[in-house]
DNA sequence: GACTTGTCAGGGTG
DNA sequence: CCACCCTGACAAGT
């Protein structure tokens, strides 16, 4: 199938040499900028967060080589080839299905042909004239967040190669820091008691800090593939894919690029973002209709008098783009389903412009529409999205559907049950409970006792003694993300006599995403997800019955397999969520390790929630964290998982288990206890648990 | 350096 | 309580 009617088109600056890439792959030097010293010992401008040697943190997940592929393969077991479901999303493109795993940038510029032919959706044109125009580029605001002046001077930790040119471990990097520094951002606006001086936009501020100190990737600019970017990625900020090169331009909704000296001097349309979402009528999710930029006079905050579009710019770049037939990359902009607020980006892969005409808009004025096509050979992203929104609409049912709520009400919201793989059609027979039994007391914590809110606790409230615990800052963003990782985070509890609707009570409050219980290939039952995640929400705690060491020693001395154990005991690898210290003027406050009180054991064999389907990786996308919080007068720790980034919907949730110290798994195959991974991760250890 | 692009959050209204 | 509209402030690239 190669070959077809398009020619390969390569920019000038595509053709780099991926050797290159394969040289720099000791990521994370930390020498960016001065060249040649690209493993220089530890710069004393980094702090230390981190535990490795050079003080580089280890930053995604648990362990070491640094050639890492942050989520390697967690879809390959989901990969469902055939049938109506659309197979889990994250994947490479590929249509060279060799080594996919690998570098994504390897396989370029294959022709593809024989696309297929659909309806329409449209991108809205949403007119707005801008108005007020300051050019004052002033960075002062008088807010500590924009240090220049100031002592600490950041230093990226990426390479000018790594800026150039990414990977899967820099785009979680980069994403990882712009949000960490958003939430963070956003948590010191809302401590704020006055509203003066409030930043409104923490993405733009956080994007601008990531932009200008080079915490970014991929700043050469392409045709086709972005190397560490997959297919059905998701994005909830136009500044994220800045960052990640995979789309320039901060507003603008065409990316293009204009060949640089070598003879070549017609635009190209590099990406393309449609921010229509889902339109009226039925639609192909390969096709997409697509409305020029401009014609929106908007000059002088003149009342928005509109005008014909001209073929310049984007225009142009798209039109010479379906001459050249080159690669276009297509991020569909989609209204999220659980805040309908917000709209989530999601990459659909790369299309060819097929068509183009112009029309009267509304307004009587032209406007350029273009037709593109889909890339064949693509695994499904936004075809996911769609599936997902008939499933929830009733029009067609989900396949290999076993069970519409397996909490049977227990839960706000149905978790349904689902086999596409065999035909297993029950679960092992166990107890659906929301939450903690502690079967006996554990007085292990001193008594204490809740705020003394009257209604919901506010951020900035320095009088709430759970803020207090919290050291000082709210947890949580309004919106119920987690800001950052907690020694142990304090909830109001049901001692506290704030209202209900308390914002820091977000895990207590059951599962509030469309979770399925799926049977993956090989590892049992998962859990994933039909809406998107994004980093920092809360997933779902871990129910069962608190047990004891003695009751666990007993059950493994009994040759019992309990699968079910939840242990704090065990090791786990410290992992950073944060951002990078110096990326503004304040250092991360929190301690990325645990302090628990009492060792906590939790058995979810015989009564538990979904959090007990969740498999274990050693490249996981959800990470714990210790909760406590008052009840009867006494401290109760509970275990809650939220997302380490943004994960796309029917992308299987992992964890990492740990794994026990009494066990030291000498040769990786030994009669001991530890399971086998099966998690594929280029990180894997081997065993778990 | 001016200009072009629309985005996101917040507040008000229906 | 929500969905929707309006407004203000604004970053990156050409």
């Amino acid at each position: 199938m190669e070959g077809g009617s398009s020619q390969n088109f390569v920019p000038p600056s595509a053709g780099f040499d991926k050797s290159r890439v394969l040289d720099v792959r000791p990521l994370r030097s930390l020498m960016p900028v001065f060249p040649a010293a690209s493993q220089a010992p530890s710069f004393p401008g980094m702090p230390p967060f981190g535990n490795t040697p050079n003080g580089f943190p280890p930053f995604y997940p648990f362990g070491l080589p640094s050639s890492y592929q942050a989520s390697p393969d967690l879809n390959s077991e989901m990969r469902t080839p055939t049938g109506p479901m659309p197979a889990p999303i994250r994947s490479y493109r590929a249509p060279t299905s060799s080594g996919a795993d690998d570098f994504p940038e390897d396989s370029n510029g294959d022709g593809y042909f024989d696309p297929h032919v659909g309806s329409s959706s449209s991108r809205k044109k949403t007119t707005k004239a801008s108005s007020s125009r300051k050019k004052t580029k002033k960075n002062g605001d008088g807010d500590s967040l924009t240090n220049n002046g100031s002592g600490v001077t950041f230093v990226s930790a990426m390479s000018s190669f790594q800026i150039e040119d990414g990977n899967r471990e820099l785009v979680n990097y980069v994403l990882m820091n712009f949000d960490a520094l958003r939430r963070r951002i956003c948590q010191i606006e809302d401590n704020k008691e006055s509203k003066t001086g409030v930043i409104k936009r923490a993405d733009l501020k956080a994007g601008g800090i990531v932009m200008s100190k080079k915490v970014r990737t991929n700043m050469r600019r392409r045709v086709g593939v972005i190397p560490g970017v997959e297919i059905g990625d998701i994005f909830f900020f136009r500044m994220e894919m800045c960052a990640v090169g995979l789309h320039a331009p901060s507003m603008a909704g065409i990316d293009y690029m204009t060949g640089n000296g070598d003879g070549d001097k017609d635009p190209v349309a590099l990406s393309i973002v449609s921010s229509g979402g889902y339109d009226d009528e039925a639609e192909a999710s390969d096709v997409l209709i697509y409305s020029g930029q401009g014609g929106n006079s908007n000059s002088k905050d003149k009342d928005r008098e509109v005008a014909d579009q001209k073929l310049e710019r984007g225009n142009l770049a798209l039109q010479r783009s379906l001459h050249h037939g080159n690669e276009v990359r297509v991020i569909r902009g989609v209204k999220d389903d659980v805040s309908s607020t917000i709209k989530i980006y999601v990459y659909d892969g790369l299309y060819k412009v097929h068509e183009s005409w112009t029309e009267r808009g509304k307004a009587g004025c032209n406007i350029f529409k273009y037709k593109l096509l889909r890339v064949p050979g693509q695994p499904p992203a936004f075809a996911v999205w769609q599936a997902i929104r008939k499933w929830k609409d009733g029009f067609s049912s989900r396949a290999g559907l076993v069970l519409q709520d397996l909490t049977s009400g227990t839960e706000p919201v149905p978790v349904s049950l689902v086999n596409e793989v065999d035909n297993e059609k029950a679960l092992v027979s166990f107890t659906y409970f929301p939450t903690l039994k502690y079967t006996k007391s554990f007085s292990l914590m001193p008594p204490s006792f809740g705020c003394n809110c009257r209604s919901a606790c506010q951020p900035g409230d320095t009088n709430c003694s759970c803020i207090q615990k919290n050291g000082g800052d709210f947890p949580y963003t309004s919106n119920g993300i987690l800001v950052s990782r907690k020694q142990l985070l304090h909830e109001c509890g049901p001692t506290c006599p704030c209202t209900p609707n308390c914002k820091n009570r977000v895990s207590q409050t059951g599962v509030k995403l469309r979770l399925e219980v799926f049977k993956t290939k090989d590892r049992g039952w998962g859990l994933r997800s039909w809406d998107s995640i994004r980093a920092g929400a809360f997933i779902c705690e871990y129910a069962g019955e608190v047990i004891d060491e003695a009751k666990l020693k007993q059950k493994e001395d009994g040759g019992e397999n309990d699968e079910y154990i939840f242990d704090t005991g065990r090791d786990y690898e410290s992992f950073k969520w944060s951002y990078e210290p110096g990326l503004i003027e304040e250092s991360p406050n929190d301690v990325e390790d645990y302090n628990i009180p009492y060792r906590l054991i939790i058995s979810a064999k015989n009564v538990g929630n979904v959090g007990r389907f969740i498999n274990h990786s050693c490249s996981p996308n959800v990470f714990w964290q210790p909760v406590v919080y008052e009840h009867n007068n006494q401290s109760f720790v509970h275990i809650a998982f939220y997302a380490i980034g943004h994960i796309p919907p029917m992308t299987e949730l992992t964890y990492d288990y740990g794994s026990s110290s009494s066990n030291e798994a000498g040769s990786n195959s030994g009669p001991n206890r530890k399971n086998k991974c099966l998690c594929g991760s280029s990180k894997c250890r081997g065993y778990f648990g």
